[in-house]
DNA sequence: GTGAAAGCGCTAACAT
DNA sequence: ATGTTAGCGCTTTCAC
C-alpha cells in the first residue's frame, strides 16, 4: 500500500482510504490512487485490516463432518448467508470428537473470526463451547443445543417428529421396534436421555419413548440401540433382524443408518416394508429412489444453517439480546417402507 | 502476549519465546511463562503470526458447490491431508460462476491463504486461476486442468472411463444414446471439446465419441446434450425419452444428472433397464440402493481431495518442480442397469 | 539465555 | 481533503 500511496503521490493514510473507501478522498485523488494500485496490482492483506479493525468479517463452522449430507446442506445455507452479509467461513470437521473439536475451535479462535457456528460434538461437555464464550465470541448452535451454555441455538423439533415417525410403526401394528442412533453412550442400550451426548438424538430418543409408551409398549427402553457406530450399522441391524426375538421395525436416526439398516435388510433377503418396517430421518437422496421408497421425517437442513448465520451475523453486529432457541419444523414424506408386521 | 511477558517477568522476547516453542529459553523461564500464559487466559493470535512470518498455515479450497457429494468427499479428503500436516482450511463455493469464483479467490487471496485448491469453474476462461499464480501462491487444480495454466493437477482419467462405460451401452446394442451434462456450452449440442469449460466433462465427451465411433455410429456428436442445468435435467430427459427417436440408453455425466433421469424415467413409467439403459459417473449412495442399482464409474473422490492437498502442501513448502498432473484410475461398478435395448 | 527495537500492512485519531 | 503518527500482536535480527 505504501507504494501505491508513493506512485500516486500521496500518503498512506490518504491511498488508504481511497483504496478502503472510507473517509473523505477527492476525486482525482481517488482515481490517481487507483489506477497506481491497478498497475501495480496491489492486493489487499486482510488480515492487516483485522490486525487494526480487531473485525475479520470470518465466520467459523465447525461440523461433525463435511461428507455427512446433512452437514454439507447445513454448511451451504450458512455459507450463502455469509457470503451475502460479506463474511466468509472457515471450515472445520470436530468427528464428534472432543478433542478435535477443541483444536478446531482453537484454531478458529486464533484466526480471530468474528463468530463461531457449532454442531457441537457433545451437549453434555460443554468446556469447548465455554471456551468460546470466555474469548469473547458470539457462539451459536445449530443442530444440538448444550446445556447450561449461554448461546442461540437453531434446532429442529426432533422429539415431536420423532414421535410421529414412531407412532406411524406402532399403529401398523409393530411392537418390536429398534431405534438405532451412532451416537455413543456409556451403556449400550438407552439409560437417561440427559446423558446423552448429542441433544438432537436425546430428544429423538424421548419422542421414541413417548410413541412407544402411548402405544403400551413396556421397558421402551430396551428398543434403543446406541453405539452403532463402534459395533457397525450393518451389523448392528443384521443382529437386530436375526436374533431370537427379532424386531419388525426400525427408526433409523439419520439418513445414513437407514441407508446401513436398509442394505443390511436387503444381504439378508428381507423385503421392506413386508419383512421390515424402516423409517427414517433426512429426506436424503437415496430414500426416495430406493424400492420401496422410504418414509422420512424430513428437516428444513438449509435452513437450520441458515438461520444459525443469520443468528450469529446478528451477535457480531452487537445484538445483546438474552439468548434463543429456535426450533424449526419437520414435516413427514410418507412412502412405502411401513407395513403392519408379518408375524 | 506483553501481558503474559510483564506477569511473568520477561521480555516480551522471551514470552514469545517460550510460548511458541522456538529460539532458546530457559527451562525455569519457559514454565513461569507458560503458567502466566495458562493464569491469564492467553490465546495467541495467528494473524499478528502471519503478518510476521508471512506464513498462515491456511490453504484455501474453492468449490463448485459443497452440497455436490463430489465436491463434500473431495474437500474432505484435502481437509484430512491438512489437518495432518498443521493447516486448515477455508472453503468458497464458485457456483461455477466466473465472478462468483474471482470474489472468492479473492478473499482467499487477500487472507493470505499459503496456497490455494481449486475446482476451477472453467478450463478455458483462466484469468482467475493466473491471479493466483500472479500473487505468488501456489495453485492447484483438481477434478478439472485449465488450458496453459502453469499449475499442478490431480484428475481422473476421465477419458478411457467414460469410453469404458458408454461401450457397455454400444455393446449391448445400443445407437440412440445420449449423453448429458450440465456443463454449460454456447451450442446446445456439442460443437468441439476444447471449448468446454469443463476440461473433466470435455473428456468425457471425447470418450464418449470414441466409444460411439468405435461402434459404428455415425454423427456421434449429435448425441451430445450440454446445457442441461438451463433446461433442467429431469425435463431434458423427458424430452429425449419421449420425442420422434427416442433415446434407449443415457450416459449421466455424474450422479445428480443420474438422478434426474432416474426420476424423469420413473415418472414416465420407464422401466430401468427394458426401456432405458442407465450408466453414470460417480458411486452416489443411491446407485447402490436404487431398483434397479446403476452401473457406475466410480471415482477415488477422496483420494482426489486428498492428493492434491498434498501437492499443494509440497509446493508450499518450496517445492520447485514443474508442474506435474495427477491422473487417478476411474474403475467400473456394474450393476443391472443396462440391458439390449427393446426397440 | 535474554532483551531492545524494528517491522509486517493496515486503520484511526488527531492535526493541519 | 490530506498528512502524521501510533498501534494492532507477533517474530526476528542484533546486542549483550
Amino acid at each position: 500500500m505504501s507504494d501505491v500511496a508513493a506512485a500516486a503521490g500521496v500518503s498512506k493514510a490518504t491511498a488508504a482510504r481511497a483504496l478502503g473507501d472510507y473517509g473523505a478522498v477527492s476525486d482525482a485523488v481517488r482515481d490517481r490512487v487507483l489506477g497506481a494500485a491497478d498497475r501495480l496490482g496491489y492486493r489487499p492483506n486482510a488480515l492487516a485490516k483485522t490486525m487494526s479493525t480487531g473485525r475479520s468479517n470470518t465466520l467459523g463452522i465447525v461440523v461433525g463432518d463435511i461428507e455427512n449430507p446433512f452437514f454439507a446442506q447445513a454448511t451451504r445455507g450458512a455459507a450463502d448467508v455469509a457470503a451475502a452479509a460479506g463474511f466468509d467461513l472457515i471450515l472445520s470437521n470436530s468427528d464428534e470428537d472432543l478433542e478435535t473439536e477443541a483444536k478446531a475451535i482453537g484454531v478458529q479462535l486464533a484466526k480471530r473470526v468474528d463468530g463461531l457456528l457449532v454442531a457441537a460434538a457433545s451437549s453434555v461437555e460443554t468446556q469447548n463451547l465455554r471456551t468460546v464464550i470466555d474469548a469473547g465470541r458470539p457462539l451459536v448452535l445449530f443442530d444440538r443445543t448444550a446445556q447450561g451454555v449461554e448461546a442461540d441455538s437453531v434446532i429442529a423439533a426432533n422429539r415431536s417428529g420423532a414421535r410421529e415417525l414412531t407412532s406411524l410403526l406402532v399403529d401398523a401394528g409393530h411392537r418390536q421396534i429398534a431405534f438405532i442412533s451412532t451416537t455413543t453412550h456409556p451403556a449400550d442400550a438407552f439409560a437417561r436421555t440427559d446423558v446423552l451426548p448429542t441433544s438432537s438424538v436425546a430428544e429423538r430418543v424421548e419422542g421414541f419413548l413417548d410413541a412407544m409408551t402411548a402405544g403400551g409398549i413396556e421397558h421402551p427402553e430396551r428398543h434403543v440401540h446406541l453405539n452403532a457406530r463402534r459395533e457397525g450399522v450393518e451389523r448392528m441391524a443384521t443382529r437386530l433382524l436375526t436374533g431370537a426375538d427379532p424386531v419388525t421395525a426400525i427408526v433409523a436416526s439419520d439418513s445414513l443408518i437407514a441407508l446401513g439398516v436398509f442394505r443390511a435388510a436387503r444381504e439378508l433377503g428381507l423385503q421392506i416394508p413386508r419383512d421390515l418396517s424402516l423409517v427414517a430421518f433426512d429426506d436424503a437422496d437415496w430414500t426416495g429412489v430406493a424400492t420401496p421408497g422410504i418414509t422420512v421425517m424430513a428437516q428444513p437442513i438449509h435452513e437450520i444453517g441458515a438461520e444459525a448465520a443469520e443468528l450469529l451475523i446478528r451477535r457480531v453486529r452487537g445484538d445483546g439480546r438474552p439468548p434463543v432457541t429456535r426450533v424449526l419444523k419437520q414435516h413427514l414424506i410418507e412412502r412405502e417402507s411401513v407395513a403392519p408386521p408379518s408375524r
